[in-house]
DNA sequence: AACCAGGTCTCGA
DNA sequence: TCGAGACCTGGT
C-alpha cells in the first residue's frame, strides 16, 4: 500500500503537538467536555480520539496521560483559546457553594470545560436543539452540513450564514428540521445580510446579548443563555432547560418563571454558574441514561 | 408503543 | 404578567 499523504490534502496527517498538564491550571477531560451537549459537531474516532473543526480547521484530539495531543493545522493558541484551558478549573471550583449533589457531579466529571465555541456555529447549533434530545441535534447538525456545508480538511461542516440564507423552508423540513426550518433561516438571513453581528456581541453587557439574540424567531431565553455561555464569555448565563429546572425547583420550589429560576441559579451557584449548571445538567442528562451506576 | 427531548410562540385571562 | 396548548420528529 502506498501512503501518499500530501500535506494539505484531504488524507494529509496534520501537524502533530502535546500540550502538557501541568502548561494549564486545572484538569481537562476531554470526554466530559466534548459529550456533555454543549457541542454537536465532533465525533469520537474508533481509536478514542476526538474530530471536530475549529476556526475553518480540521482538528483531532487526544487524551494522553501527560497531556492532550492534538493534531491539526491550528496552532497551540488557538487550541487553548478554544478549550478555554485558561480557566483555572479549580478556582472555578471552589468558587462553587457546599452542594452534594454538585460537588458528586464534579468528583465525576472533574475536567469538564466549557468551550469557548463559535458564536454562529453556537447559535446554529442550539436553534436546532430546540426541544429535542441530543442524538437528534446531531443528526440535523449532521444534515446540514451535507447538503449545504463545506468540506473541512475532508470532514463535512456546518454551512456558513450566507450558504444556509439561500437555503429553503421546504428542503430543510425534509432534511428533519420540522418547525425549527424557519427559525433556522430567519437567524442565517439576519447574519448574513449583516443584521446580526453575532462576533460583534462578544464583550457586551449580559442583558444586551441576550436582548439582542432573542430577536431572531427561534431564540428565547434558554437559547439566548446557551449562546451567551458557550461563545460568548458569558460565564454567569444559567440556560433553565428541563433538566436544569428540575433540579432548581428541588432548591426552590415556588420559583416558577424563566428569570426566576436564572436569577436563583446565578445567586446560588455564582460567578460561574454557567460552569456549574454544566455539570449538573452532564450528571442529571447521563444519570437518566444509565440509571444503575454507582458511584 | 407511549413518552420524552438542552423550548418557543401565541393567545386568553 | 402568567399558564396552557400547539408544534416536527426521532430516540429510547
Amino acid at each position: 500500500m502506498v501512503s501518499a499523504s500530501v500535506e494539505g490534502g484531504p488524507a494529509g496527517r496534520a501537524p502533530g503537538f502535546v500540550i502538557p498538564s501541568g502548561s494549564f491550571p486545572g484538569p481537562l477531560d476531554l470526554e466530559s467536555t466534548l459529550a456533555s451537549g454543549q457541542v454537536f459537531t465532533w465525533d469520537q474516532a474508533p481509536d478514542g480520539c476526538w474530530e471536530g473543526v475549529v476556526e475553518g480547521r480540521a482538528i483531532r484530539v487526544g487524551q494522553r496521560a501527560d497531556g492532550l495531543l492534538v493534531e491539526s493545522k491550528l496552532s497551540e493558541a488557538s487550541v487553548r483559546r478554544y478549550f478555554r484551558l485558561d480557566d483555572d478549573l479549580e478556582a472555578i471550583y471552589r468558587s462553587f457553594p457546599p452542594d452534594p449533589p454538585l460537588k458528586a457531579a464534579v468528583r465525576r466529571y472533574r475536567g469538564l470545560r466549557l468551550l469557548r465555541q463559535d458564536p454562529w456555529e453556537c447559535a446554529l447549533s442550539f436553534v436546532l436543539a430546540t426541544f429535542c434530545n441530543v442524538p437528534r441535534i446531531r443528526r440535523m447538525a449532521r444534515a446540514l452540513s451535507l447538503e449545504y456545508g463545506e468540506t473541512v480538511e475532508g470532514r463535512p461542516y456546518l454551512p456558513s450564514p450566507e450558504r444556509l440564507a439561500s437555503a429553503t423552508e421546504a428542503r430543510l423540513r425534509e432534511l428533519g428540521l420540522g418547525y425549527r426550518a424557519p427559525n433556522v433561516l430567519d437567524l442565517a438571513r439576519r447574519v448574513a445580510e449583516g443584521h446580526l453581528a453575532l462576533g460583534a456581541l462578544r464583550g457586551r453587557p449580559y442583558d444586551e446579548v441576550v436582548a439582542t439574540l432573542m430577536e431572531v424567531r427561534g431564540i428565547g431565553r434558554k437559547v439566548a443563555d446557551c449562546i451567551a455561555l458557550f461563545s460568548l464569555e458569558h460565564m454567569e448565563a444559567v440556560p433553565v432547560d428541563v433538566w436544569v429546572e428540575r433540579i432548581l425547583k428541588l432548591r426552590a420550589p415556588d420559583l416558577r418563571s424563566y428569570p426566576e429560576l436564572a436569577g436563583f441559579a446565578r445567586s446560588w451557584l455564582g460567578p460561574f454558574a454557567g460552569y456549574a449548571q454544566q455539570y449538573l445538567y452532564h450528571q442529571a442528562r447521563m444519570g437518566a441514561a444509565e440509571p444503575c451506576r454507582g458511584a
